[in-house]
DNA sequence: TAAGTTAGTTATCACTTACTAACTAACGGC
DNA sequence: GCCGTTAGTTAGTAAGTGATAACTAACTTA
């Protein structure tokens, strides 16, 4: 019968339920699949969470705190702000190969439709994450290392773009390059521009 | 009993089937809710697509065409290279902004999981997408008015992550800004590059 | 105008879905 | 070793799903 601790099977039903949203979607997921996954019947899920609604409630504050948490660490350990900008990237691109449902889950009715208050969770995630950036390439921008003339928070937007983009096309592709390298390439080319000297000013 | 011409009828489905995508997501969409918002009963359905699958590669057909049709037209009404690197985002922000189901699409498993011939036609898509892109950024390294050390295919794919964020985001908040505006303000800042003179070299 | 074609209908099927009720057996404190 | 708590089960329901079969009525054309 392998009864297991109540915590310790929330932990594992929402960690099956991110690997199956990745294999199947998470609008296509049922609770059944969730189940067999992790090795249970169907309504022993029900005895963890009330709904499948809360099942994804759940399983969007345990990505939302991952993300947060990893940021924190990125800023930590570099002080060159260009340096900054790649770690933070570097970082969320990191956790999204690490949890590939991210992307889809974006998307998701299930999350968008059923649940505004998740959906609301997430947008603060992408202002916070905003502010983050914005911060950074203002103490670059006054410290000489940044464009005089860039907005911090414009700039903020095209690296947050970045970082969806690279990881929307990561998930299309299937997959088919190195998402965290192909990121650390691309902030690379934004960061020198694509004018030749002297065209744009 | 309104009977209508097949060939009308079908164009009436795809259209209500994509703007439905956009109101319940591609995957929860019935095709019961397709034909009350036709007009017309489950079955009729059924008498123009062979199958829920056979309507979705309608679909996706349709917007190919639509994305592909856009680009030629972008090309042709201007001359200067970053003109037309924003003419072609321009183009494709708009036709987002008059489909909004594409971005939930790109994820749906409907044509990821469901349809390898789908997925198949949108990768060749993007490709296509991303040789356009570089075609006109090597005309510019060539004329001069970009960077003479910039690699024309990475650039490339620097301007369609931005297009597949911006999208994304746009999505993501609810469509609370201006697609095509914000995109070309991205743009913007991406040709001048976020560095200090000097600083990169 | 009669006849064939075809866009539409109603009725139904087999299946999946989220969820519930009632029961069972493992665990932990005493 | 007893007993309450609780993680788990089996059995079942109501609603919705894609799809099919059989029929009907509107267009088309000879």
């Amino acid at each position: 019968m392998a009864r297991k601790n109540a915590d310790e099977r929330r932990a594992e039903i929402i960690e099956a339920t991110l690997a199956m949203a990745d294999e199947v979607g998470p609008d296509r997921l049922s609770i059944d699949q969730v189940a067999q996954r992790v090795g249970v019947t169907q309504p022993a899920i029900f005895k963890h969470f009330p709904s499948k609604q809360a099942l994804w409630d759940a399983v969007g504050g345990f990505v939302g705190g991952q993300l947060e948490s990893t940021w924190q660490k990125a800023l930590a350990g570099n002080s060159d702000p260009a340096d900054q900008l790649r770690a933070l990237m570097r970082a969320q691109l990191r956790l999204v190969r690490s949890l590939p449902a991210i992307p889809a889950l974006l998307f998701s009715r299930e999350l968008q439709a059923g649940n505004q208050g998740l959906r609301r969770t997430f947008l603060g995630l992408m202002q916070r994450f905003h502010d983050v950036l914005a911060g950074v390439l203002a103490d670059g921008i006054r410290s000489g290392h940044f464009r005089p003339d860039l907005d911090h928070s414009r700039a903020a937007y095209v690296v947050i773009t970045l970082v969806q983009g690279v990881a929307m096309r990561w998930s299309l592709s299937g997959r088919g390059f190195d998402l965290v390298k192909e990121g650390e390439r691309l902030l690379d080319v934004v960061l020198q521009g694509l004018l030749a000297d002297g065209v744009g000013a």
